[in-house]
DNA sequence: ATATTATACCTCGTGATATGATGTATATCG
DNA sequence: CGATATACATCATATCACGAGGTATAATAT
């Protein structure tokens, strides 16, 4: 898929995988490989610029000897979420123009 | 608008614009405007690298004493318009999932 | 035993790109 | 005569995806 396609919805993803249960970097990327591949490079970059805007929350555990952050949305995040479907209705009025003139 | 939303969309619909019936920078911005605003600095860059892509052709005018760059789509041009509608699928497929997952 | 794979984190450099600021020039209208 | 519309262009900056590379432990295969 088109990266640039991918900017407008690589964070919403991220923040909807955290949304109903708290979770970490590594699980995040295999719970939306079905949907939307993304890099460990990609997905925890994504992770601290939504931790540095206060999307999310970090709580660190020791899980069989390894580190894991586990991430919880915040309220925030929850509104970027909602935002992101307003925009969407905009994306939409886009799309409808690019198919419309193509025929 | 959401600027991260919006490139994904950009080019493809100043190749729309264009479509149709050749047209020019000025133009474009002023037929788009119902659409999407983009400033003249963010189309201007936009045209050049499709022409570098050579998914438009150019064609010099003189109007009324004033310079005018008529943009015509080509065969490439017209793929990529194809290509995003295919894309489109994907990009629904992740948005089903931001919403389902919202309930 | 040793090598590989899975788990789990991180940083740095690069390339793509949207946009504001700024500049040039002509025509028209108040 | 000044403002606005028409019409082009470039530069610097900021954002961001991603490959390459790094560290460390546990489990599995050879």
């Amino acid at each position: 898929m088109d990266a640039q396609l991918k900017r407008g919805v690589l964070d919403v993803c991220v923040l909807t995988a955290i949304k109903n249960e708290d979770s970490y970097g590594y699980k995040i990327i295999k719970d939306l490989k079905p949907i939307l591949e993304l890099s460990e490079s990609t997905l925890y970059t994504i992770l601290k610029r939504l931790e540095d805007a206060k999307m999310l929350e970090v709580r660190v555990v020791l899980h069989e000897n390894r580190v894991r952050k586990y991430y919880h949305i915040t309220n925030t995040g929850l509104t970027r979420i909602e935002d992101f479907k307003n925009e969407w209705k905009e994306l939409m009025e886009i799309y409808s123009f690019i198919v419309k003139e193509s025929n």
